[in-house]
DNA sequence: GCTATTCGTAAGACATGACTTACGAAATGA
DNA sequence: TCATTTCGTAAGTCATGTCTTACGAATAGC
């Protein structure tokens, strides 16, 4: 659930995919394998790391699970974006007070 | 310059370090070695990989290049994260109205 | 109980990428 | 010009991760 294991869970390109198709709402893992140039075992692979990394969430229908995104992880990643830029924009602005004041 | 590059870029931990010591601010290739358990010429194909997906930028300083976060490829990873948690929120709201409603 | 469906996991093959050392290029200064 | 510093690139090694097939578990319906 650190920003390390979303990281190493989007970082790979088949990983991403899954995460995108996801995106439209929540599907079955035989649903998801459908259209992508994996096998479904694959996509349950990657669903796995995408679960532990907290980016999205399980929920059992019957014979299936069904897969949706954890907007909370989104949020956390959103939130890491948003300091690293604050942090960016404050580091150069005092290297420029450092330079000429 | 693409998100896939972006992703790709910081998919690897080492890289992920190396950008994180740029958040304080620019550093030589040597500078951001210092501390890291990897050897210069890693640090600089990690850089060139992080320069590429318009996530840090170069400039000359004599024989020295000071690297820098680019905050436009940072804005662009926020933006990712906001639109996709608008995405997944939208059609979570569309799940509701579509199962009782 | 039996079958069909859906899925997760194990084991192993294979490709990808991250690292090292060696080397050459460019800028600085004497 | 020569030496020093800083850096990027090339070549090759090695670990890591992604994929496949095979198999077993769980649920639902007959």
């Amino acid at each position: 659930m650190t920003y390390e294991m979303k990281f190493e869970a989007l970082s790979s390109s088949t990983r991403r995919a899954v995460f995108e198709r996801l995106r439209a709402g929540g599907r079955s893992v035989g649903a998801l394998a459908e259209g992508l140039p994996v096998s479904r075992p694959a996509v349950s692979q990657h669903l796995k790391v995408l679960k532990d990394a907290g980016l999205v969430s399980e929920r059992r229908d019957g014979v299936r699970r069904i897969y949706s995104i954890d907007r909370q992880g989104v949020s956390d990643m959103r939130d890491y974006f948003d300091r690293f830029w604050d942090d960016a924009l404050d580091s150069y602005k005092r290297s420029l007070e450092g330079s000429d004041g």
